[in-house]
This record gives C-alpha cells, sequence and structure tokens, in this order.
DNA sequence: TGACCAATGTTGACCAAGAAGCAACTGGAT
DNA sequence: ATCCAGTTGCTTCTTGGTCAACATTGGTCA
C-alpha cells in the first residue's frame, strides 16, 4: 500500500510521536529523511492521507495524527481494526478478528435527544448506534452522539434530525458548541461564550435568545466535534 | 477460486510485504513470475481485487493491500460469505448480511472539492477515505463522497468544508439536492428544482442566483444522501 | 472437428505518479 | 509586524501503471 519513502516517513512520525507526544514539523522530517526541501514531506503526508493512515488538519502546524499502521510497523494485520472507545451497553471490546477489511469508524450510542431546553433525562439512554468515522474522534477520550432536536443551531449548520458527535470534556473554549447542563437542570447544546466570570449560551438562531448565567450554574458535558446527517 | 498464476502471485505480494514493508512494484512482479510484460501482472492484480484478495487504488505506486489469502496459504477459511468488501473503489453495495457484531460502516473515497462552478477534473481523484455509517447509504448503489467547498448552500445546514455523500444518479426529483454537471462543465452541488422543461440550480444562499437552464445542459451526476462535518 | 472462450504471454506506446529541488506565498501566532 | 509552519507552483528526472492489439494454449460443447 505504501512505497518505500511513505513507509519510512509514517515511521519517523510515529517514533517522534511516542518519543514527544508531539508530531514533527515538516521541517523535522524534511531533516530527517534528509531532503533539502519541505515540499517533498508535503507530498508524501498528502500520500499517507489519501491512503487513510494519518489524518490532518490542513493549515495547521504539526496537526497530523497517525489512524493506523501498516503491519510491518507493527500495526494490526488487515483483519483488524484501530479499536477505539465504544461506549454504551455493549461489550467494550471490538470483535478482534471482525472484517477482512480494515476500517477506520467506530460504533457510538445515540444517547437520546438534546435541543434547547431539553431535560436531561433525555440523555441518559441508548436509543441505537451509529457508525462514524475515526478521525472524527480523538485519540484519546470518551465519545457519545445525540440527536438534535429542533432548530435553535440552524445558523451553525446543525438541523433539525442531525446526529451530534460529543466528546466528553468538562472543560470548553469561548466560542465551543457544547453540551451544556444548566442548573442541573436541563441539558442543551449551544456555543458558549465567557463573558468575564459568566457564561453566554447563545443559539445560532435570531429567533433564539442569549442566555447568561453565572458560572456555577453551568456545567459543561460534552463538546461538540462531528455531525452526521441522512437525508 | 484463483489460478495458479494468481495464487502465485499473491503468495509474492505477501512475501514482499512482509520482507519489505513494502508491497512490489508491478516491474517486480514481472520480473519473479518470469513474465517479459507487466501487462500481464495488470491482468492478475485486476482478477485478484475482483476476487476479493486484495485491495488497491488504481494509478497509485504500489497501492496494494493484501485482504485476505486463501487457505492454501494459511488464510483464514472464509467463514461463508462475501466479504463486507469494502473497496477502496467505491463499494458496490452495502454487504446484505453483514456480522451483526461489525462495525455498520463502509470506507468511501473522497473524490475531491465541489462548489458553484468548480471544474469537473476535481471530482475524478481521490484524496482520501472516510467512514461512513452504513444506514446513510441505499442498499444498491455507487455512492462516493467529496469535499465542499465554500458556502452556496449553507441555509441548506452544508457549510464549507463539509464531507458530503453522494450517490450516484443520473434521476432526481424536483427539491433534491444534486451534484450537477452544467454544459459539461462544471460540477456543482445544488438544489434541483424542475421548471417545466427547464432545470433550475438553486444555492441554498442569497448571494448567489438560481440558474436556469434547458434539460440537455443538466446532467445529474449524483443525489446527496449524507453530510459528514468534523469539527 | 471446428467454434468459442478463458487464461495467459508479449510488445510497445503512453501517461501518471513518485521523488527532489527552489522559490514564492499565506495564514497563525506572538 | 515578523516569524514560522505549511502550501503551492514549477521544473526535472525516474519509476510505475494502463491499455490496445495480437498470439498461444487448453478446455467445453454442439
Amino acid at each position: 500500500m505504501l512505497t518505500k519513502k511513505q513507509l519510512d516517513l509514517l515511521e519517523f512520525i510515529q517514533k517522534r510521536v511516542k518519543r514527544d507526544g508531539v508530531p514533527p514539523s515538516f521541517d523535522e522530517m524534511k531533516t530527517a529523511l534528509n531532503l533539502r526541501s519541505k515540499s517533498g514531506i508535503h507530498r508524501l503526508i498528502t500520500a499517507l492521507e489519501e491512503r487513510g493512515f494519518i489524518r490532518r488538519l490542513a493549515h495547521r502546524a504539526r496537526a497530523i495524527e497517525i489512524v493506523r499502521l501498516p503491519e510491518s510497523l507493527g500495526g494490526e494485520p488487515t483483519t483488524g481494526f484501530v479499536p477505539r472507545v465504544i461506549r454504551g451497553d455493549r461489550p467494550a471490546s471490538i470483535p478482534a478478528n471482525a472484517d477482512p477489511v480494515t476500517i477506520q469508524a467506530v460504533e457510538l450510542p445515540v444517547m437520546g435527544r438534546i435541543a434547547a431546553g431539553v431535560p436531561i433525562e433525555a440523555i441518559s439512554q441508548v436509543s441505537h448506534q451509529v457508525a462514524v468515522p475515526a478521525q472524527m474522534l480523538s485519540s484519546s477520550g470518551e465519545h457519545y452522539a445525540l440527536e438534535v432536536k429542533g432548530d435553535s443551531m440552524i445558523d451553525a449548520g446543525i438541523n433539525d434530525g442531525d446526529v451530534v458527535v460529543i466528546r466528553e470534556t468538562s472543560v470548553a473554549d469561548s466560542g465551543d458548541i457544547v453540551v451544556a447542563l444548566v442548573k442541573d437542570h436541563e441539558a442543551t447544546l449551544k456555543r458558549l461564550m465567557r463573558r468575564g466570570s459568566a457564561i453566554a449560551l447563545e443559539a445560532a438562531n435570531p429567533a433564539y435568545e442569549t442566555r447568561v448565567y453565572p458560572q456555577e450554574q453551568v456545567k459543561v458535558q460534552g463538546r461538540l466535534v462531528g455531525l452526521i446527517r441522512t437525508y
């Protein structure tokens, strides 16, 4: 699947991530492979992405993540699968030899529906499972999915009926779209904005008002990391 | 299942991958099988792919991956059903009888980017792969993915950078969002509306004008069936 | 026996991809 | 505003994959 150069580069990236926890920059890779120009690295990276070994964020520094490894580097034999979080009330493990083909995806439980003002109970039980591309998930962390109800986020391109993928976390930056638990009462999907010591939860729809709460009343339960829509 | 030659080739590829970590090139295979021409290899490779033993990216150097082995080479006896093949190259269909513990997903090739007025060449080569939930696909039909460029469909909740899943078809109802080829020139993602014998292609953004064409100038190439967004 | 087909072998032309280098450009971060 | 990382265009050379055309061999079947 990979040419020698591509394999070399992948191997180097892997070592670096293991050693430093941070992927190398283009310049570092250039040096490691004894090249005189970064553009060669760029091409190799593109090839690796195309072949599904890494995923990356374009135009971002060191935004490379290894998604899978070829067998020769100790990756699962192709009958395997990159095990990732599978939560919910299902057996935690992924069938080891599930499939002759590697599929870069994970099943997540859909925990219910969410909107402005949905009772928290709604996000407590699994209604069904969805498969999501592995690239969507962080390599660590727990994820789950919710079905969006209502149009409160349409201006952010989140429609009624969409399935959103949430990474569980209690921290969020201003501007992130989060699942927030307000006054231990209701869970909503909103854009979180910090206003001094208060927190504003903005809908992405002029028809809904932004509501501002003191910090203690808002608990972040997760951050939006992906969206899946079926027509 | 396999002819002698096909088996020989498969065996050779396997050895090489094991030894070098890199699949052999056509030339190397040619030499190994004592042929004087690469085209014989080409045929054998095609046959192996057809039979589901290897997976490959067309037109890419050494882009071969062994998916399974016949029993004679130590492969597991296949459990009976046909592989839930997920070919990098436009999966033909969703496996009908997929194993219940298997991930319900399929890898689709992302064929490029699409927007208002993108040259058709853009949708011709694989840039990378995405996994999409099987629920999103029709049980029959070919699917592929495109990355959306631009904001011409924002009011339909389709943002810049989203990946749209397209089912290949040449028919569409009024109101469907389709990939349309206009005057054999440009491929665009638009909402198709029939106006008598003419066809209107509407953007979902007031900033873009609806354009109306005679039927002959618009060819539907596929219909939007899903959307995947990663934040 | 002859028609036919599948698998294979071969040639040669053709073009695309891989690899490398240099330089200019862009976009974030500080 | 400057630095750094990544992106892109362009050139050159090498390697690698595709395809049409034609030939050979061995089986199947009327």
